[in-house]
DNA sequence: ATGAAAGCGCTAACAA
DNA sequence: TTGTTAGCGCTTTCAT
């Protein structure tokens, strides 16, 4: 039988509410009273249910953050970064991942499960305009990572162009001149891989080293699988890069992987440089140069972003103004770090 | 302002009731009433309050899962399937994670802030019995890995002792005599690492191998950077293992990265077998031998041992039957096995 | 088949 | 300082 205020005012002989002031460490209680109170509290083990909290503050301080893979230690990291961030606000992360399939990042966009939460941020991959712009759903949503949307939701990621664009130069620096792309996706414009393979290309360009087409890879997928498929495809076609600029790190692993087996040593004969900063690219028999984002500043400017907006929705509600001008702040771009290591080392 | 099932009635002119039977799929509603409320609802964009529904059933339907850290692809992993298995029981995971420090862990299996959860599946790092028997906090409660606690919580995890066994065994009959462990700890009898240390003892026991605990080597915590420290310790001291069967995967990790820059080979110098079969295991220029547990196994375990906690809670509180045996099924071993992959490849 | 009304446990006006 | 009471939005007997 769960014991509830009633419970405790009875054994305590006063009212719900002064039990409550106890509770919610009101100023006002006389210490006597306070200790009468407490007592029982304990006597009974009393505890606070939330849900009836929730019901009557009309939020629960659950957020919901939306990844495509926790096993992707990318985002595994960033989640915890937000759990972190979020506790500085008071609030509790509902984690989900949507497996980066449209779908599942439909159906959480929409919240059909997200039970109870007062805002999402959602990382999205495959997730198009048009899913967005359907959305009935009203509670708050903050969007992370490379896709790109002319929405008015708030948006937080690195500069994807510029950052694709210094890890090519440093690769140019080194004297490469064939730098193959791995990772590339060309369903569509606004595809994830499309801001880094842009910076890719704008890079080459600018050095006069374009026209190599041919050597942007694509991949089936962004894992270590993919990115030691990519590769053999790659060199199979008789394609043969002396550096590599892989989507992520998990796909420049899987590459390097292949480069080993097939006698290619990087960085002497392939340079290879990822995208993440993930902890494992600092391990391995050859330590992998990689394009690092600030996890951490994108987890709080994400939860900030969120935490805004939540207010900015309470106001409303208080307000009743329903016509309020939107005033989403705009996108903003986190900051990132070229990590120079082994599979980079020294000149031609 | 939010639309709740009463303005939907008004607008449709009928009862809550009606609206609530329709919105739940209730049976006996009239295709033609269906059909109205249904309209009112599309027309107001009403969405059912999760918080209140939650109240009235006195359940959420959410569960937490608390790990050590996010970071650790073990984990991250864990938590994918986690997050599957419970989706099944149409259950939502909250996530958690707790450092592996001592203090969180109190506080989570405390209840500490998620009040709004339906029960709690726990991966205790250094959690102490004392901690749990003092636990005042009433909702069902999982146990997850290495510690063993000789307390009624339900508690899944694969054998340690012979999973340790298996792997030094797999590296004694590749003609190793010399075996390091590699993450030992000595605080306590109890603490995590000690089953892996007893198997590693027992088997090196059963073949006449023993009196190596200068092979028994610390290290500070299990990340890929406590691995490496550790292996370098280890040399530096002099010993000189022909094997290292390590706490886990990190470490490993670590300590192959180590090997490689003091010139030592793997395998042909030093073997390496690891623990959890994480991702990246299976690259790097040296794939790593492992056991593997069967994640998939612990997470649905682990839910449905909680999903039947929770059922036989919800029966008590029927029945206001407090003093029921507390019929506690006992802890779950899930399976493992060995993969042997290049780290220990060959005999001597 | 549909409606009326009680109440889940809590907070917050308002009263005393 | 403490008590009374309304009501958050929903489900659920019990009527009709």
């Amino acid at each position: 039988m769960r014991v509830s205020l009633k419970d405790v005012a009875q054994l305590a002989g006063v009212s719900i509410k002064t039990v409550s002031n106890v509770v919610n460490h009101y100023e006002h209680v006389t210490p006597a009273m306070r200790e009468r109170v407490q007592r029982a509290i304990d006597e009974l083990g009393y505890r606070p249910n939330l849900t009836a909290r929730n019901l009557r503050k009309g939020r629960t301080g659950i957020i919901a953050l939306a990844v495509p893979e926790l096993g992707n230690p990318y985002f595994a990291e960033l989640a915890g970064e937000v759990i972190d961030a979020a506790a500085e606000h008071e609030l509790t992360v509902l984690l989900d991942h949507t497996r980066g399939e449209r779908e599942r990042e439909v159906l959480v966009s929409q919240g059909f499960r997200a039970r109870v939460i007062d805002g999402l941020i959602l990382s999205p991959l495959e997730l198009e305009p048009e899913d967005l712009s359907a959305r009935t759903d009203d509670v708050p949503l903050v969007l992370l990572g490379e896709r790109e949307y002319a929405l008015p939701y708030p948006h937080i990621a690195i500069d994807n162009v510029a950052a694709a664009r210094s890890a090519v130069r440093h690769l140019i620096r080194l004297g490469r001149t064939r730098i193959a792309f791995l990772g590339a996706r060309t369903d569509s414009p606004n595809r994830p891989a499309q801001l880094r393979l842009q910076g890719w290309r704008e890079e080459l360009k600018a050095a006069g080293l374009e026209g190599g087409e041919r050597l942007a890879a694509p991949t089936g997928g962004w894992d270590r699988g993919d990115g030691a498929e990519g590769m053999a495809r790659l060199l199979d076609s008789g394609v043969r890069p002396d550096a590599v600029f892989a989507y992520n790190d998990l796909v420049a692993v899987g590459a390097m992987r292949v480069l080993h087996e097939r006698g290619l040593r990087v960085p002497w004969d392939v340079a290879v440089v990822g995208f993440d900063d993930v902890p494992e690219s600092r391990y391995g028999a050859v330590t992998l140069t990689t394009i690092s984002p600030d996890k951490k500043a994108i987890a709080r400017l994400a939860v900030s972003s969120l935490v805004s907006s939540l207010e900015r929705a309470a106001a409303q509600r208080v307000n009743g103004n329903g016509d309020a001008p939107p005033e989403q702040q705009p996108s903003v771009f986190a900051p990132f770090r070229l990590l120079e290591r082994e599979s980079t080392l020294g000149r031609r």
